[in-house]
This record gives C-alpha cells, structure tokens and sequence, in this order.
DNA sequence: TGTAAATGTCAAGTTTTGTTTACATTTTAT
DNA sequence: ATAAAATGTAAACAAAACTTGACATTTACA
C-alpha cells in the first residue's frame, strides 16, 4: 500500500513528529508507515484523511 | 467505527459467506465486522469498498 | 564547520485484527 | 413443521499494527 503522506507533509511544512502528535500515534509509527513498513489501522487512515481534508483514496493506494 | 455492510449486502443480494469468499476473509471476519467488535484492516476497507463501487468514507464512518 | 532538528532503523513488547473450529440461533422456503 | 441456509458467538491462536527506548544518519542553517 503506497501513499502520499511525505508529500503531503512538505506541502504542509509539517514533521513527521508534529504529524504523530495530530493523529496521536509515535513518531516512528508514522515513519513507518511513510517507509511503507506497514498500513495504518482504518482509525488512523481516517485521523490522518481528516487532517489533511482528502479522502483515504486520495492519500493511500492500494496496489494490487 | 460503524459500517453500512449489511445494507450493501442486502441490496446487492449478497450472504456474509459470499463476501467473504470475494474479499478473501473469513465468514466470521465479514460478521465480525458487521457487527462492529473491530474494524477491518486498511487493505480489507480497500477491498470492500473496491467490491461495492464506494469510497471507504460511504461505507465506514468514523465515530469519535 | 558545527550543531540542532529531522529522519531512519532496530529490538522487544503490547494491543488489535483476523483465522479456525465448533456449535447455537434465526431465517427462509418447501 | 421441518430441513437447509444464513447468521451469531465464543475460545484459542496467529499475524499485523503500534509503542517505547535507544542510537545512527541525514538535512538545514547560524
């Protein structure tokens, strides 16, 4: 599952950590979820949609 | 998290084993779910949404 | 150039998501 | 009324998401 978190961010001007602390997960758990390590929970795709106003699509894509 | 499943399944005719045969989970996974003692994952959101022609936001909604 | 902020990463642990098996209850149709 | 299909539920387990803490590397900029 790609996505669009870092680009986002720099649009933002946003850290990874300021980020985490807005969807109240770790640092590292945002990092990495941007690295692709892993997919968010559905909750945590919604904060960070939320956040940026887009629909999930619009910053995660499935890839299969 | 609440979740319109089973209104989409009674529309489209659809049993919780046959949706669970085309998303690739279980049968207890869709009920689960449907029942709202946990969310899905992102990747199984995605399917879902995917098999009924709706953005994850028209399906699931947030409830916090 | 140096140093502080930001990012990357790893290991070990907890919580949440999802599976399997198995059985009980409800719904549908004959 | 009965049989079959569909749904609900529970326990034990497996896998994935997320945490904490620690340290290494990269980036920005005074």
């Amino acid at each position: 599952m790609k996505n669009r978190i870092k680009v986002l961010r720099a649009e933002q001007n946003i850290t990874q950590a300021q980020l985490a602390n807005r969807v109240e997960v770790s640092r590292q758990t945002i990092n990495a979820i941007e690295k692709g390590k892993f997919d968010p929970s559905l909750p945590l795709a919604f904060k960070i949609a939320r956040l940026f106003n887009l629909k999930i699509e619009d910053i995660f894509q499935d890839e299969e």
